[in-house]
DNA sequence: CGCCGAGTTGAACTGAATCAAGAAACGTGG
DNA sequence: CCACGTTTCTTGATTCAGTTCAACTCGGCG
């Protein structure tokens, strides 16, 4: 699908009240970027000057702890990704925004934000509900990895998200589940030999 | 302080281009409310209908797990409480908010946020601004427990709220911090020992 | 005075991390 | 299409930070 359509339907969803006229504002801030597997869109020491709609393809959210990498977001085709909290404050981030495949973005500045916000209330209302939607997000994360064993946690991700372990390996998906790939590995051998005593 | 005032000095930060007629409009849909120390502001099953600046007291936000408490917020004086999530999807929550002292609360229903929303612009932005503040909160809170030790957190913590340490038993801090009273203790008795030594 | 909740301390336990070694899968160039 | 190097994944042995459990102290308060 062609990458702005695909935008549309989006935002068709989030803001049914939009306009044809509010749409063609709106596009004309945006700003189509293919990326490289590999390529990082975000990289430390930077601040985070885009929000960008993976049209086609797989980006991660990743950074450093102690020398080990950890993988804090997936964001496949049809969703938002940015380091919102660089791209709010203006600060430079610490993390890495990192393509896992060949990528279509569509991306807005934050100076076009601002531009949009300026606009009045529809905009207004978009950002918010986006900042809604990341907190809500954000929370139950948070509460998941609070409050559920790896074990849970594995089991929710393969049910929410089946086709990640076709497209990422698994020590990524090790640490966005907080473990290590060692105690993946054990968790996937536990739950394969149960399943066997039950056929 | 009276606690529309203290209200009106928060909100004058927040959104310095605010108006006396759309404080006005503001202010009548705030509602104020008195809790002693102990009540409980939301329960299990309830749908978190409110907002509410804490104008006077301490208010903790806190849940079960596995039968036992977890502190997931502390919000003392002149600062917005509510479990947003609920209050924003209109589903029950699991989690408490709790009067820790005698409290005086400013409270906004859903309703009332939904007509200021409708009044236009500037309370779009409003939202959006505590909804990004939120957010970026959290994502704070949740780096720190992510990837700092127990000590360190321990430390964090005493650095940015030592009165906490006058307010709050230390068991909820230690949830808090998302360890046991015991471990908390035993950080505690080595910082003393270090700090001995040093003296 | 005696109770009770909060905090401390010690001993034993445990789940996951770490360390180390292989096996399997992957892709890249010949 | 195969060979080789690299990356990913698995498995086992060991370690360790923090939990659990249990006992005890302390301080407030009826």
């Amino acid at each position: 699908m062609d990458p702005i359509n695909a935008l549309k339907a989006y935002y068709q969803q989030l803001n049914p009240s939009m306009t044809e006229e509010d749409w063609h504002f709106f596009q004309s801030v945006q700003r189509v970027r293919r990326v490289k597997k590999g390529e990082m869109i975000v990289k430390p020491g930077e601040v985070c000057n885009h929000v960008s709609f993976v049209a086609e393809g797989l980006v991660r959210y990743f950074y450093f702890n102690e020398g080990k990498e950890i993988t804090a977001d997936f964001c496949p085709e049809n969703c938002y990704t940015s380091e919102y909290c660089s791209f709010l404050t203006r600060r430079p981030t610490m993390d890495y925004l990192e393509a896992l495949e060949d990528s279509i973005l569509v991306e807005m500045d934050y100076e076009g934000m601002q531009s949009l916000y300026s606009r009045g209330a529809l905009f207004e209302r978009m950002g918010r509900l986006i900042a809604e939607g990341l907190f809500i997000s954000l929370s139950t994360r948070n509460s998941t990895l609070m409050t559920k064993s790896p074990e849970d946690r594995y089991n929710e991700f393969f049910e929410a998200h089946p086709q990640m372990f076709q497209r990422v390996p698994l020590y990524m998906i090790a640490s966005y589940l907080g473990i290590t790939p060692e105690t993946l590995s054990r968790i996937r051998k536990r739950l394969t030999e149960k399943a066997k005593q039950n056929s």
